[in-house]
DNA sequence: CATGAATGAGACTTCATTCAT
DNA sequence: TATGAATGAAGTCTCATTCAT
C-alpha cells in the first residue's frame, strides 16, 4: 500500500542536512562518518547506502548550493535594471542564504574553498561560472560608461566576491561583528564608491 | 669546537622549508610525517625532535610569517604619509611576499586562515591584530576627513584584506589571472575609489 | 488457476545459475550477494527468500553436481565390463560434465573441493564416497588379477582423480592446453599403463 | 653499536612464518591482518611495515616457495640419470618439504592454487615453468626411447604433479591417508608404469 | 512472492607518535 | 643529533543479513 503521506521522510535528505551541521560543527576532515550517520540517527552503513564516500557528501552539498547561487546570479543579472541594483541583489541573495542556513554557507565556504587544492578542484569550472557573470556584469557597466573603464572586470568580480566572502568569514569564525542588514548596503556602497570621500 | 661555518645545516630551517613545499603540494591534512622527512631528506624521527606534532610544524610556519606581516603593516602605518599609501605599502607587502614565497602563503591562507575550527582558531586573536591595525589607519583617516564616515573601519579592513587574499587565491588555485604588479595599484584603486565613476 | 505453462521461470533455479556465473567470474569470497541477484535480474532480497545464506547458494551447487557425479560413478560400475571402461566412462562423464557447464565445475573444484578449511571440511563425507568408489572398482580388478596388486587402491583414486582434477584445473586457469577428447583417452591410458613403454 | 648478535630478531621473517600458521589454519580470506600480527607477537601496525598489504605476504611466501621448488626439480633434472630417478627425486622433494613444513605446503597448494582466479594469476607464469621442466624430462626420456611416445609430455607432467598435489590434498584435509615414504615411491610408480599389470 | 532500504559488525589500512639504539 | 623500527588507536568502507512494505 502506498504510502499517502507527505511526510514520508527522504533518508537521503536527512543525511545531507545532518551532515551540514556535522561538517559546520567540527569540519570536514575532522568528523567521522559516524558522526554524520549519528547526527541524522540513521545506521552507519546507510550514509554509505546514498553516498558513496565522505567526499561524494561534501560533493553533493556544494553542487546543490552553488547551482542556486548561479541561478540567482543570473535572475538577478536579469531582473534589476543598474549594475548596482545587480550586485546588490547577489549580494543579498548569498547574505540571505547565510542568515537562512549559516551551517551550509560555512561549509561551502570553509571547506569546499579550502579544499580546492585537492578535491574542490573538481568544481573550479563551475566556481568560475559565478565569477564570468559577475565580471559580465561589470564589463557591461563599464561599456554604458557607469563604471569606470581602468579596472578589469574580472577584477572587480575578485573584489566584490572576495568582500562577500570576506564578510562571511568573519562572521563564521567570529560573533556577529556586523549587522547583516548593514553588511548588504556596506558591500555595495564600498564596491562601487570605495573608501575615499 | 663548534664549526663556525656558516653553511652549517640548520636541520630545523630545513624541515620547516619542506613542510611547506609539501603543505602546499598536498594539502596539510592530507599529507603525512613521513612525506615531510622525505622532503626535507632527513629521518623520520628528527622531525619529532625538532617539533612535537605535526600541528606544531604548522603554527610554527604561521607565527613567522603573521609576526612579520604584523610589522610590515605597523612598519606602513608609521611612514606612510596617508591611508592610502599606507594600504599600498600593505598591499604591496602581502603581494610581493606572495612571491617570494607563493607555498608559504598558499599554506598560511588555506590551512591557517580559513580553517576555522582548527588552526583559525587557534590564532585568530593574532589575525585579528592585522584588521585592527588595518582598521585603525581607516579610522584615523575618517576623522581627518580623507576617508567617508560611514562605513565601519572594521568592516572596511574587512574588505580590504578580503580583496588581498581574494587576489591571492586566485592565483593559488589558477594560472595568472591578474599581473601582480597590476593587482597590487588595482587592490588600492578599488578600495580607495569603488567601481563607479 | 496457476500459469499452466512450461515457461513459468523457476526464480530459484535463475538465482542458482546466476550465483554460479558469479563465483565462477569473481569467486566465491570475492563476489557479493548483491552481484548475484544482479546477474539473476532479481531483487536482492529474493536472494534471501530461496537462500538463507550466501554459502547454502554455494553448498546446493555442490551437492547438486555431486549427486550427479556419483551416480554416474554408480551406472559407470554397474554398466561397463572392465575396470579400465569404468574409468573410462568415468573421465568421460566428468570432462563432459566441464564442457556443458565449464562454470559450475570451476565452482566445484576451486570453490568447494579444493576448500579445505571451510566447504571442503563439510562436504568431506560426501567428496570421500567418490573416492571410496573408484577405490572400489581398482579392488575389484586387482582380486580378479587385471590391476597389479602392489598399488594400494585409495591410492590408485588418489591418482586418477587427481588427473582428472588437474586437466580440468588447467583449462581454468589457461587457455585450452590440450584437446578435451584426447585428453579423455590420455587420462585411461596413463592411468592403466603409465609412461614407461 | 653493531649487534654482534646472531639472534637478532628478523621480525619480517616472524611476521611471514606466523602468517603461514594463520592462514594454514584458518584459510587466507578467513583469517584477519590482527590474527597473523597476534600470532607474531608483533604490533599490529609492524605487518604493514614490512607488507604493503595482505595479499602481499601470501604472495611472498608463494614466491620464496616457489624458487626453492624449481631450484629443486633443476637440480633433480641435471643429477639424476633416468627419467624415472628425475621423478623420483622431484616427489621426493616435494613430499619432504611437506613433511618439513606442512602449513607452509598447505597454504601454498589450498590457497595460491584456489586463488588463481584473482590473485594466482600472477604467479602463473611461475608455476608453469615447473610444468615445463616436469614436461622437458618427459620429453627427452620419450625421445630416448625410455618412455612412450603416445603421451603428449605436457600433458604427462600434468598427471605427474596433479598426482603429486592430490596426495598432499588428501594429507591436508584428513589425517594420514597413506605413509609418506610408501606414497614417494607410489607416485612414480603409478606415473611410469600405470595399474595394469 | 518480491522489493530494496536499513542495519551494524568487522575488515583493512593509515599514520601520528614513541622509543631503543 | 640522528635513525627508522615499532606501536596501536582510529577511520573509512564493505557487505551479509534483516525487515517493513
Amino acid at each position: 500500500m502506498a504510502a499517502p503521506n507527505q511526510t514520508v521522510i527522504d533518508k537521503r535528505r536527512v543525511i545531507l542536512e545532518a551532515a551540514v551541521r556535522v561538517f559546520a560543527r567540527q569540519g570536514f576532515h575532522t568528523c567521522r562518518v559516524a558522526d554524520i550517520a549519528d547526527e541524522a540517527g540513521v545506521a552507519y552503513g546507510l550514509v554509505y547506502h546514498y553516498f558513496s564516500s565522505k567526499d561524494e557528501i561534501l560533493d553533493t552539498l556544494f553542487q546543490e548550493r552553488w547551482d542556486a547561487m548561479l541561478v540567482a546570479i543570473a535572475e538577478a543579472d536579469a531582473q534589476q535594471p543598474s549594475a548596482r541594483d545587480k550586485l546588490q541583489a547577489i549580494a543579498d541573495f548569498i547574505i540571505d542564504s547565510y542568515r537562512y542556513d549559516p551551517d551550509l554557507m560555512k561549509v561551502i565556504i570553509v571547506e569546499v574553498t579550502r579544499a580546492a587544492n585537492t578535491f574542490g578542484r573538481t568544481h573550479l569550472a563551475r566556481i568560475r561560472e559565478a565569477y564570468d557573470q559577475i565580471a559580465g556584469i561589470v564589463e557591461r557597466a563599464q561599456a554604458e560608461g557607469l563604471f569606470r573603464g581602468d579596472i578589469d572586470p574580472p577584477f572587480a568580480a575578485l573584489a566584490f566576491y572576495g568582500l562577500v566572502e570576506q564578510v562571511l568569514t568573519r562572521w563564521i569564525f567570529e560573533s556577529e561583528p556586523v549587522e547583516l542588514e548593514r553588511a548588504k548596503r556596506l558591500i555595495v556602497e564600498m564596491t562601487c564608491l570605495g573608501l575615499e570621500r
